[in-house]
DNA sequence: GTAATCACG
DNA sequence: ACGTACGTGATTACT
């Protein structure tokens, strides 16, 4: 590797083991040791999931520690990973969840010696390979920073399960543990980590990435998979019904659109072909040229509002309405309620990641089941999740969070002013312009003005989303431009500041965020979002610091949602707004608290 | 693998 | 010079 011969050791007998045992010691003296771990696959909670190898190494040898044969190997790991006392790990969470759950090493122990390089990775460069980043996988990691033609562990190795009959999936479990490739790839992962470390480590002492950052992360990374680990109960006899009903509902709908000719109504051809068959003019295009026939476009035919509510201006066309509610029910069954079925453990629990630093702004992102994103429209997705027995569910929110730190960050007076007072901060606005007899439209007109500054958005597309006409759009981008005028500079300001760091924003905890050289009006966005996010990151250690964290299930951005004991509720909903209360250069971050039922959908439409 | 679509804050 | 909504995850169709 680099160069230099590397080393893997895979110990077959207690001799072996011995001298892993001394090497280990001897390793640890000098340094971290990079850890890693291979198992059967991704779903830690499933059923008949296994922990196979355990890795140990530095920058020239590793040891394959083969756990499944149990005994003297597993002995041998199990003391190893409980006497460590630092290792460096590529995606710290995963390894975390599988030692917690399959080699009785608690997250509580192992966190806090861990040094995560995903991290790191993460902290030099948040962005993603499709936006112009390496990403932070160990791969492209590896060969920008160690070695240019270091092996795709994990890619060779789907090849090599391929051509043992395996695949992708199945591979992980069925490959033979004395597998030559296998044994060396294990090993290899953890000499790349090894090596990716102080290479790391030096980029952010070059850009000056304070430590205190990187400790940061690695608290909520921790606190993540402690999460992740207890799950979110899930309420198994209705998740099931109501798989069972959008089933039949999607397939009823379905049937009528096959009676238009269209056999798969996902199928974006099929359907504007049918339309145009029946006379519809559909005049929109994507990106690429192609007829859009979106949900907005499905909904105007079947003259419907953007909320489904009918609108009374022309004949419904019975395609686009077959269309529009197959979709529904399949995309809500198939990407909510088969998730939910498919990843419930045995206790009835879903288990989520939590990527702590998944968004290039540094914003977290939940998957496996994505339950950032169920339909908040109706109750019925978020029906199926339950607080504890006995337990009601709390979901506390940032109130405005990204309008409070946009005029923190940009020390726009006024605006401030109108926080302190305690004002909706819309409505303040529209009052400023207006006077008393500001209306109901002109808040929404200013919301959508307010809303635009942060996001970077222009007149035409703010007087779209609040259906205001681009003239009344304008005269209020030119108002909020008058009253609140330290935005365009603190825009201005960030722009230049970023140029002069080789386009690179640092924001207000040091998050290095790369701007797009034809993008930079999107710095006051990023400015606003990752600041949001930090303040939640703050929030999240506030309760853990309050004793909150065997209550807290999932956060979603601006929101921590919990459960917790129904006759505490009230004592619990004060101590979640208080660990989200804050100042932020003197602008009030406030929080409000909502008390649900026991399930998740109470606080959407109809009690559930 | 890419595009289109749709779910969220 | 002008103007640009921002950030995600998941599924399906199609090549």
């Amino acid at each position: 590797m680099a160069g230099e011969t590397v080393t893997i050791h895979v110990p077959q007998d207690a001799d072996d083991l011995e001298e892993f045992t001394a090497w280990l010691r001897r390793a640890s003296a000098r340094g971290p040791v990079a850890l890693d771990t291979e198992t059967t696959g991704l779903d830690v909670f499933s059923a008949g999931y296994r922990l196979r190898t355990v890795q140990f190494g530095d920058r020239s040898d590793a040891w394959v520690i083969h756990w499944e044969r149990g005994g003297p190997f597993r002995s041998a790991a199990w003391r190893a990973l409980e006497t460590v006392p630092h290792v460096l790990i590529h995606n710290a969470p995963f390894d975390w969840l599988v030692i917690d759950r399959h080699a009785e090493i608690s997250i509580e122990s192992l966190a806090p010696r861990t040094t995560d390089t995903r991290i790191k990775a993460a902290l030099l460069d948040p962005r993603q390979p499709q936006e112009g980043g390496l990403g932070t996988a160990l791969k492209p990691l590896s060969a920008a920073y160690v070695d240019p033609s270091a092996p795709d562990t994990q890619g060779d190795l789907t090849a090599v399960f391929r051509s043992l009959g395996y695949t992708k999936e199945t591979g992980w479990a069925g490959i033979d543990l004395r597998h030559p490739t296998y044994n060396l790839y294990a090993g290899l992962d953890c000499i790349l980590t090894a090596r990716l470390d102080p290479i790391l480590t030096s980029r952010l002492e070059y850009f000056g990435v304070r430590g205190a950052l990187g400790h940061y992360e690695h608290q909520l990374a921790r606190i993540a998979s402690i999460m992740q680990r207890r799950g979110l109960l899930l309420d198994e006899e209705y998740t099931r019904e109501l798989d069972a009903t959008l089933a039949q509902e999607a397939a009823n709908y379905a049937d009528k659109a096959a009676r238009y000719g269209v056999d798969s109504v996902n199928s974006t051809r099929q359907i504007a072909e049918a339309l145009a068959g029946m006379g519809e003019s559909l005049t929109e295009r994507t990106s690429s040229g192609a007829v859009r026939v979106d949900k907005s476009v499905l909904l105007a035919l079947a003259d419907r509002d953007l909320q489904w509510a009918r609108l009374g201006i022309r004949t419904p066309n019975p395609l686009a309405e077959a269309v529009l509610h197959a979709k529904r029910s399949g995309k809500w069954r198939q990407t909510y309620v088969r998730t939910f079925l498919d990843t419930v453990d045995a206790d009835g629990r879903v288990h989520p990641f939590t990527h702590t630093m998944a968004a290039r702004t540094g914003r977290m992102s939940v998957t496996r089941p994505a339950l950032q994103t169920l339909p908040s429209s109706d109750h019925m997705i978020r029906r199926c999740i339950l607080a504890e027995a006995g337990h009601v569910i709390l979901s506390t929110d940032f109130q405005a969070v990204e309008m409070r730190v946009l005029a923190a960050l940009a020390g726009v007076k006024r605006m401030t002013e109108g926080f302190l007072a305690g004002a909706d901060i819309h409505e303040f606005t529209a009052r400023l312009v207006k006077g008393d007899a500001f209306t109901a439209k002109d808040r929404k007109t200013y919301k959508g003005a307010g809303f635009s500054k942060v996001y970077g958005g222009g007149v035409a597309t703010a007087a779209r989303q609040t259906g205001a006409s681009e003239e009344d759009m304008a005269r209020a981008f030119a108002e909020y431009d008058r009253l609140y005028p330290e935005i365009r500079r603190a825009s201005a300001r960030w722009q230049r500041e970023a140029r002069g760091n080789g386009m690179v924003f640092v924001n207000a905890v040091g998050r290095r965020l790369p701007l797009d050289r034809d993008r930079s009006y999107a710095v006051v966005n990023y400015a606003c979002q990752s600041a949001a996010r930090d303040l939640l990151g703050q929030a999240v250690l506030n309760m853990e610091e309050a004793g909150l964290l065997d209550s807290l299930r999932l956060l979603i951005h601006d929101e921590a949602l919990a459960s917790v004991p129904k006759k505490d509720a009230e004592e619990y909903a004060r101590e979640y707004e208080r660990c989200m209360t804050m100042d932020l250069y003197g602008v009030p971050i406030t929080a409000e608290a909502e008390i649900g039922g026991r399930s998740w959908g109470s606080l959407y439409g109809a009690a559930a």
